[in-house]
DNA sequence: CGTCAAATTAAGGTTGGCTTAAGGCTAAAA
DNA sequence: TTTTAGCCTTAAGCCAACCTTAATTTGACG
């Protein structure tokens, strides 16, 4: 999941950074609207964390900009305690939530699991499957209500074929999963992981597209086929 | 568990300060309106206390204004005997409690226990999970009934997963519950005690999450399992 | 049947977590 | 004040989990 963090101080985006990218989120930073108006030219984000306070203001025309510009990723504000009335103008705006600053970390993650399970029209947190359950928050994993242990590549990997059920994943687009799109991988890492996804949900859990990616098999049936 | 202490008189906020230490809270002190309002615009605490006899006055409006901005931690106010009618104005502007000074300290730290747990939406002092149950009031920690005692650390860090179930709780965070913040640890003391833990709990009690962090095992058993 | 992508397996290396023990600190007791 | 006991931090070594790499086998498709 890529966010684009729009933050000037560097403390609070280092703090933002790191905490979120254990969590397996991949972060991109950059610290004022220029930038982020060109990173949001040539990447695509699930979710824009945005500063009220920047240096070169005028972020609630900014919000209006992006909306308008067709951007549907959801916006979560961020804004000073002192100048909470902001974040009325940057609601209306299109901002879609926000916060007062400080706050806890793992608030922020609950509210970026919050909006993108809302954008994604989803309703909680469990993802289901076929026999497949999966729990965002806790990163439990359930395959007839056994409880199975992945590793966090494994983890990742998983989610996003659940998140993207029906879809066909290309590897280059896995790797980006695990890597960010920066992927300095020269191996076959990414079919050593899904063979122990395989190993350990089930051998039917995934179907090849011979040259083109992989998918959730439809005719899954459990852990044994 | 961070506290803002807002009282002008050394004396008595150094009595404060030092019993609610003891306690395991953390407790930031500041003397006027200002270095709280600096304060909250910087750290995040679960509870104000705000002496009403402050030498820059006017603590009903900082109050309403605090609230209004959307800050959610409740608010103690500490009055002297001769203007006790001020808490009336107090609570209208938003306070969630008051005490007449002097006090009993054990009496402020139950009025503190109740705001939080208040705010918190939780019902009483005791938190179960599975075979395990403890107090807040009396920091009691029972295993099936058996008492278990725990170090002061220990207590700290279980108390934190007893109100954060089914959440992963990072080290990080783990670190700043012990030491606040600006934790200047450099070691694996929170391993140590970790290890205390399941020691004395069961060695199930909690499950590491390569990388992130922490969590209540759900298969826990107790002590043997 | 030949070719190439994918699956499998095993080895090696790295990282992160667990365990233990020693020493220091603090607070209570003498 | 000194002593003492309990608690905490530090550091080091060990172990297991995890990831990557690479070699080999399997199987799909022309």
């Amino acid at each position: 999941m890529r966010l684009l963090l729009i933050e000037d101080d560097r403390l609070i985006a280092e703090g933002i950074v790191s905490g979120l990218k254990k969590l397996g989120y991949h972060v991109e930073h950059c610290t004022t609207q220029n930038q982020a108006t060109s990173a949001l030219s040539t990447d695509t984000f699930q979710l824009l964390i945005l500063d009220l306070g920047l240096p070169d203001g005028l972020a609630i025309p900014f919000i209006a900009k992006v909306k308008s510009a067709g951007l549907d990723a959801p916006i979560l504000v961020l804004t000073a305690w002192d100048d909470v009335d902001k974040k009325v103008a940057a609601l209306d705006a299109g901002a879609d939530d926000y916060m007062v600053k400080p706050f806890d970390l793992r608030e922020l993650e609950a509210r970026i699991r919050v909006l993108v399970r809302r954008h994604q029209g989803r309703q909680s947190d469990e993802l289901q499957w076929r026999n497949l359950t999966i729990d965002l928050a806790t990163q439990d994993v359930r395959v007839d209500d056994e409880v199975v242990t992945l590793t966090r590549r494994e983890w990742l990997l998983l989610k996003e074929f659940m998140l993207n059920p029906k879809r066909i994943l290309s590897r280059e687009h896995l790797e980006s999963v695990l890597y960010g799109w920066d992927s300095e991988v020269e191996s076959n890492a990414i079919e050593v992981h899904l063979h122990h996804l395989r190993k350990k949900l089930g051998r039917t859990l995934l179907r090849n597209v011979r040259g083109v990616g992989y998918i959730l098999n439809q005719d899954y049936q459990g852990k044994e086929a």
